[in-house]
DNA sequence: TAGATTGTTAATCGATTAACAATC
DNA sequence: TAGATTGTTAATCGATTAACAATC
């Protein structure tokens, strides 16, 4: 049972994603229970940090069985939050954006875009998968008609802060940020940055390391 | 004048493309030079901090005056190794692989496109801003004449350890993962994972947090 | 019951922050 | 020189690991 959410270090909230994945797996592959030592070894950590880090939410697991798989799973998934219906809308509608909303992946975890926007004349009245492209100037209007959860920035990157502020005084809560910027923003808004470029530059720095 | 590098953190590891960033737009605004102070507070980082981890690749500032902006980026940019060329190849020419090939921002730091592998037949012998797409049959004999370091996969999650196989095999170093799992690989390859999934999940995570 | 493995407390390790002498 | 700010050492804080009693 889950204890009362306090605060997670962002240590532990980087490494519960990867746990609802490989559960997701594991759940998949038909396996009904693991425990903490061969869950550490199917993922690179220690027995003990994942037990720690378990119990930032309540105990999981029974002594001497381990933990339910299916169960385990569904605990993180609503931890995680990903039992909510999430509405995106992709600004900005170049390379990026199109390939976001070309992808279906998400959809599983309930996250469904439902528009784009983007400046370009020529972008502006397509769609993408039934997914329409609409002017940048009709943005605040379609979140105060539509519900709107989150909003992923895929403009160049001088648009960007622009771009998140319109957002989150419309009242879109969360921005997933894929612009090379950092994005300053007031408290009640949350930013995940996707930076592609530092993510090359680190294995870059990493492949001249010696 | 950088010391001999030795074991940087994964912590401050991945604040250096941060630094670099920062620093490159700095220049760009024509701004000379910067103290540990001003700097912490533009990136929201402490001045300790900051001047600590600049001293993990020995001292670049002078006492009483700070830190030369352009200076402090050119040993960040060769700390990076952002003062090579990187050839790229792209495994899966699907939405993500083909917005990555169409993506230019990256050749000014030196990364550069050089061919994308498919099984669609489709795609095979189509071409991205001239960058052509190849049979993935064709991946091995690809990298073993052309000089490749970096090989982007984009597959769909349950072809990406088979693909990083081959690829390590062939003598490709560094592996970009944009798959949805954890790739394994022998010690002196490099896979740095870009997770949009988990990255989602953080998103969905401190958004249904409270 | 005996064996296994958790949940949790204590010990260790590493990263961040504070402080200050060195020096431009 | 005096003021400013670094480079670096010491103190603090937080995260990871180890240990073990609780208990299934």
């Amino acid at each position: 049972m889950a204890k009362e959410k306090n605060y997670v270090s962002e240590a532990v909230m980087r490494r519960m994603p990867k746990y609802y994945r490989h559960l997701t797996d594991m759940e998949k592959a038909g396996i009904e229970r693991i425990s903490s030592k061969e869950l550490s070894k199917r993922m690179g950590l220690t027995a003990s940090q994942i037990r720690q880090d378990f119990n930032c939410f309540g105990g999981f697991g029974q002594q001497g069985y381990g933990y339910n798989v299916s169960e385990l799973r569904q605990e993180i998934q609503k931890i995680l939050g990903l039992h909510n219906e999430y509405h995106i809308i992709i600004i900005g509608a170049g390379n990026l954006g199109q390939a976001l909303a070309n992808y279906t992946g998400f959809e599983k975890d309930g996250f469904f875009v439902k528009a784009l926007f983007d400046i370009n004349p020529r972008l502006i009245g397509m769609s993408i998968r039934g997914i329409p492209i609409y002017d940048i100037d009709e943005m605040e209007s379609f979140i105060s008609e539509n519900e709107v959860h989150i909003a992923a920035i895929c403009t160049p990157k001088e648009k960007a802060q622009e771009a998140a502020e319109i957002l989150i005084q419309s009242g879109v809560k969360g921005i997933w940020n894929f612009a090379a910027v950092d994005i300053a923003v007031p408290n009640q808004a949350i930013v995940e940055n996707v930076h592609l470029s530092d993510s090359l530059y680190t294995l870059s720095f990493r492949m001249s390391d010696d």
